[in-house]
DNA sequence: CATATATCAGTCTGACTGACATGT
DNA sequence: CACATGTCAGTCTGACTGATATAT
């Protein structure tokens, strides 16, 4: 399996990045999909976790997901309740955000199986190297953090 | 720009590797759309600077792509002027696929583009950095290489 | 009235599936 | 005849675009 590539593409280094970058988000989404979420899912869990969202417009463009892409993302969440969404008394064209407490406990075990992920994605490489990695990595994302997240 | 990630998704590396290594290959795209070339025109280019494919099945097994999608991609560089096809007088169901000279300087070209957006990809990193980075980096891929290509 | 929010409907792409004519 | 090759037509997904009802 895994027929040569042409030296000139592995000369890319952009190339082999995505190329892996490709394989351990399919990896992702397939572990998530067992638990009947998608990539999306996760991103929204994530983010209600870390600050609840003034309003569903604000969450699309934190993710630079487009709003009306994310009406479907949110109609799943909320069929599985794992967020709740409540009119904002203020402005009740928004729609206030939460996740409840199955949302929580699902964004929890979902953590804990990217981390076994990452384990998997980056066993080649010796403990030092992997934090070094990791380190260089984060680096370059924040470096080019252009505009939005794509998960 | 940039807004902030959740911290859950940061501390996911297979996620940070993913979101970089989409950067990187939606800049490459761009870089070649300037050229009326796709990611999956490069490939070919390469594969056929590489070692001639026996017939076009071939290559696609070797790229993982399905083989009637290739169907476009041929039509497109046959078009462009960048290879050429003859029926295999041996089995006259097969086509035998080579550069032409436009279709090597194309690739050419594309090369040295490619090495200046990796620069521009490691930018914060290092010079030593950068070695021991892409070195890190083939080994992930090497390692993971499941089956066939995806650019 | 102009603007913001959430939504719906339609388009466009990339990856896949099934059928098929031609050749071995 | 069974099988391989290249092709076409259709589906399915993810990301985008435009329009609209409701609220400010």
């Amino acid at each position: 399996m895994s027929d040569t590539v042409p030296p000139r593409l592995l000369g890319i280094s952009t190339y082999v990045l995505a190329r892996v970058g490709r394989t351990g988000r399919a990896r992702m989404a397939a572990m998530l999909r067992e638990r009947g979420l998608t990539l999306w899912d996760l991103a929204v869990l994530t983010a209600l976790d870390d600050s609840p969202p003034a309003s569903q417009r604000a969450l699309a463009r934190r993710f630079a997901i487009d709003p009306s892409d994310l009406v479907d993302v949110m109609a799943r969440l909320l069929e599985a309740g794992l967020i709740r969404r409540d009119r904002d008394p203020a402005d009740r064209r928004r729609y206030l955000i939460t996740l409840t407490k199955r949302g929580r406990a699902e964004l929890d075990h979902a953590t804990t199986q990217a981390a076994d992920l990452d384990k998997t994605l980056l066993a080649p490489l010796s403990p030092e190297e992997r934090t070094h990695f990791t380190s260089m990595l984060h680096r370059l994302h924040t470096h080019h953090a252009e505009r939005g997240i794509t998960p």
